[in-house]
DNA sequence: GACAAATTAAAACAACTGTTTTAAACATAT
DNA sequence: ATATGTTTAAAACAGTTGTTTTAATTTGTC
């Protein structure tokens, strides 16, 4: 890899964005450095050229597609940080089901992850460790402060799965959802409506599981 | 394909089987008749002879596998047609978790339904037709049931995606899962832990939401 | 046992894979 | 303008892919 990068029209950048695209649709394997070379009108010699191979060129795509979207992400969660647990637990599901699912982004990095959660590579630690650990960690935050300092942490990390489970389920299996739903939107009206879905779902969840185990400590 | 499909020990048979383990490991394109072959212990040409090409027998594989579980399954679950919604509810959970988690049950023949959530091939429609949409409707009678006939129905499909949702991110995200929860275990007793907690948090928001449309009709 | 059909085995096929080689084109500095 | 190092282009490489061909073997039937 070089230093030209980041300058528009260079080899190396339409590279990486035609290998994004090609990556996301069809996995790793699946993809060839023919189909990435023909969309970035670009020579066959390139990719080794430039990458050294196509697994590195696979770690570069996600390297440089990825961390400005999380970094994004947590700082739009971080703005919201004096409101009540309630209401950042609201953001924080908009924020998700924003970015996997809005039409307007380019979802081909989140196809990658779901092409990793089959058959890991190499990316998959980074792929947890960078964009997945800390939206955890945040949101775990958030449900400790609905359900109070006395709940074991399993408990609160099996809340925190729960809601980010609703939340990827429209995600991972969103061929099923379009089946199952046919007049579900995925415009930002039916986010919207997913959104508030999922939210008062689960701050339902949360406050009844709060009053069962105030009871408890009552008894 | 020809009549001798069942005898064991058949080439057909030793086909069907093999290529459901590699199919399920590595996705179709992913997977090579020689690997098959292989696991099988039976000659290459043996694929195209008996099934015509490798996407013949990769649709053999799933219409083979795939009928005798689903049944199953729903069986288990009329089994409790006369217990309380919420019973019957715990009862979803449990065995959905069984039959997408439980190690003891090869698993491939999940792992080619993620596959198809990435990129659906002509298998897709059979599979939500004669795998998902009949425990969905299953689960989202029991909802009904939970919040009230006077729900609208698009609140009571959202609420059944969230808990089959929170079900199916265990399996879909399976590695994200045991990296961000090592401790939890996936035998019999982990699964015991991951159905309880599942089934609680769901019943409690169905509780508490049905307490808000209730409060609502007053008003 | 003999004959026909069904099945298996080995080899070859053409197409495609990631990568390398070779040479041409380009840029830049002297 | 020449020389230098960098980037591109075309062709070829070795290995793998799904499939087919050909021949050998097994099976069933009389």
């Amino acid at each position: 890899m070089d230093q030209k990068n980041k300058e528009h029209d260079s080899t190396c950048h339409k590279l990486l964005v035609a290998a994004g695209e090609v990556f996301a649709e069809n996995g790793f394997k699946n993809t060839t450095v023919r189909d990435i070379c023909k969309r970035a009108d670009v020579n066959v010699a390139a990719v080794n050229y430039h990458f050294g191979s196509k697994e590195k060129l696979y770690e570069a795509v996600w390297e440089n597609s990825n961390r400005a979207a999380v970094e994004k992400r947590m700082d739009e969660l971080d703005l919201a940080r004096t409101d009540d647990p309630e209401k950042r637990i609201r953001l924080f599901v908009k924020t998700l089901l924003r970015n996997i699912l809005d039409q307007n982004r380019p979802e081909w990095d989140f196809r990658i992850v779901a092409h990793e959660m089959i058959s890991p590579t190499a990316a998959f630690d980074i792929i947890v460790e960078r964009a997945i650990r800390p939206g955890f960690l945040f949101l775990k935050e958030l449900v400790q402060e609905m359900l109070g300092e006395d709940v074991p942490k399993e408990k609160v990390e099996k809340c925190t799965l729960s809601i980010v489970g609703q939340c990827l389920y429209y995600r991972f299996a969103n061929p099923v959802v379009r089946q199952l739903l046919p007049e579900q939107t995925f415009d930002e009206k039916g986010l919207e409506e997913i959104a508030d879905h999922i939210t008062e779902f689960s701050l339902s969840a949360l406050k009844q599981l709060r009053v069962g185990i105030e009871n408890e400590e009552i008894k």
